[in-house]
DNA sequence: AGCACA
């Protein structure tokens, strides 16, 4: 032994309460190291899943002698220190406490939030997750949805403990290969706690299930197969209609308010609400109606079309997925004409709130549950681009942990493709009026129809009465029934 | 197999 790799370790050898636990196994569950570390003193607290690889932790004895008490035992004993058989190399920290071991999500809940790592959304059924971890006990709900972070689920257990005994046997295990595709490499769980106590779970569907309520509706536009877009033969995209409209802003030198969107989609019928959102630094906007009719009124009458002459504030409209928006009532980038109160805003749960809570983490670290209310009075983090695929893995019975399980309740259903009327979609029209992307030279105006009846194609457009110029910025020239002929556009950029 | 950033 050279004293140069004594010298080199030396720092590590000054005791410390808190001890620096290393070559642990994969995603090594805290429990697990408290059983190793406790026959020598009393944990006060851990850190684990630390380093690169997940596989080292730091313990915190209340007394340091029971720190040196532990690394002396193993520094003499013929058996290492061992976690599933494998040995652990215990030093001395070089701090002597540890400060704020616990992240948020790891503060214990009855919700477990899960990433589901190496796979696509539609490669992990929600019915493979409810199969996997009901081997822990009653799941009640289920959500998934797609974040920077992957493909991810909130689960819902009764309690935390029989969450904590899912995530100490999950968290970092695979879903077992014969549930999942074939095309699927690894798959390992990343689980940590939620601060939410209840989903708000609003449809069954493809990507959420309440298992407490089943007679919860089907969202109808959210059954497997048909939320995925199709592509026809001519490469036009057939999107399932809904009554919630996903509006895309192009060339907005002007700001769009959600009055703007408000007074524009209104002339087709009772707007709901609206959600402003930047997307990939466009600004979009989500416009719900009570029905899918309406939307598709407004959708034929919008789409092309400008707000404001001068080829500003594009609209290129789809549909969303959604079919209820969850928003804030009363913000600057949504609203909700339905709730006329803002005290009413704490009984609308946003089933959207989670999601909110994925994309921006200001829970309050303590304060329990978030739960139902949007934090912050933050727009959700819609993400509407995020089009669900549909599973094409069928989850057939099988066992698991033991376990008998029946078929999935939702067969993956054939797509009702015919109940999508749109055929021209085609974001490029083909009316006269070539509103060229680049180059808009001939003014597209909204045409308001308070009636919304015969909605006009982009070719038969009428106009505004004038350019934002000369109407001052930020609101729209707007002028009910007033249809002036095609080709009138008094604006030319 | 060698130190934490939530």
């Amino acid at each position: 032994m050279s004293t140069s790799s004594q010298h080199q370790f030396r720092y590590t050898q000054t005791p410390s309460k808190v001890l620096h636990l290393r070559n642990l196994p994969w995603e090594c569950a805290e429990e697990e190291i408290k059983e190793l570390c406790k026959p020598f003193g009393k944990i006060v607290n851990t850190k684990c899943n630390v380093g690169a690889n997940r596989n080292q932790a730091f313990v915190e004895f209340a007394d340091l002698n029971q720190a040196i008490s532990m690394v002396s035992y193993y520094a003499s004993s013929s058996e290492p220190a061992q976690v599933r058989g494998k040995t652990v190399y215990i030093q001395y920290s070089n701090r002597h406490e540890i400060v704020n071991n616990k992240s948020p999500g790891d503060v214990p809940g009855n919700v477990l939030l899960v990433t589901i790592e190496g796979v696509e959304a539609g490669d992990v059924s929600i019915d493979v997750i409810h199969l996997v971890f009901s081997a822990f006990g009653f799941v009640h709900k289920i959500a998934t949805f797609e974040k920077a972070a992957g493909f991810q689920a909130l689960i819902q257990f009764s309690d935390a403990d029989t969450a904590a005994s899912a995530r100490n046997a999950l968290d970092g295990r695979s879903i077992p290969r014969y549930l999942l595709p074939e095309h699927v490499g690894s798959c390992h769980l990343r689980i940590s706690y939620s601060a939410h106590t209840d989903l708000n779970i609003k449809f069954q569907s493809h990507r959420s299930r309440d298992y407490t309520n089943p007679y919860l509706p089907v969202n109808p536009t959210a059954i497997e197969g048909m939320v995925q877009p199709a592509v026809g033969p001519d490469g036009k995209k057939k999107e399932p209609e809904s009554n919630v409209l996903l509006a895309s802003i192009e060339n907005m030198q002007y700001a769009v308010t959600v009055d703007v969107i408000h007074t524009v989609f209104s002339a087709f019928g009772t707007v709901q609400k609206i959600a402003i959102f930047e997307k990939n630094g466009q600004t979009q906007a989500l416009v719900q109606y009570p029905d899918v009719t309406t939307a598709a009124t407004a959708r034929e009458a919008l789409e092309g079309h400008c707000i404001y002459d001068g080829g500003f504030c594009k609209l290129h409209l789809s549909y969303s997925r959604h079919t209820d928006l969850n928003v804030k009532a009363f913000s600057d980038k949504s609203r909700d004409y339905t709730v006329p109160d803002p005290s009413m805003l704490a009984a609308q749960a946003p089933a959207a709130a989670w999601q909110n809570f994925q994309a921006s983490p200001m829970y309050p670290g303590g304060s329990p549950a978030v739960q139902g209310q949007v934090p912050g009075g933050q727009v959700p983090s819609w993400d509407p681009t995020v089009q669900a695929v549909a599973p094409s893995y069928a989850s057939a019975p099988g066992t698991f942990h033991g376990q008998t399980y029946a078929a999935p309740a939702y067969s993956p259903a054939a797509m009702p493709a015919a109940s999508s009327p749109l055929s021209h979609t085609s974001p490029v029209s083909h009316n006269a009026n070539s509103l060229g992307i680049t180059q808009p030279r001939v003014q597209q105006n909204v045409n308001v129809q308070p009636s919304g009846a015969s909605p006009l194609g982009p070719g038969s457009s009428p106009v505004m009465e004038s350019s934002p110029d000369a109407q001052g910025l930020g609101q729209p020239t707007l002028r009910p029934g007033g249809a002036s002929p095609p080709g009138q556009a008094p604006y030319h950029g």
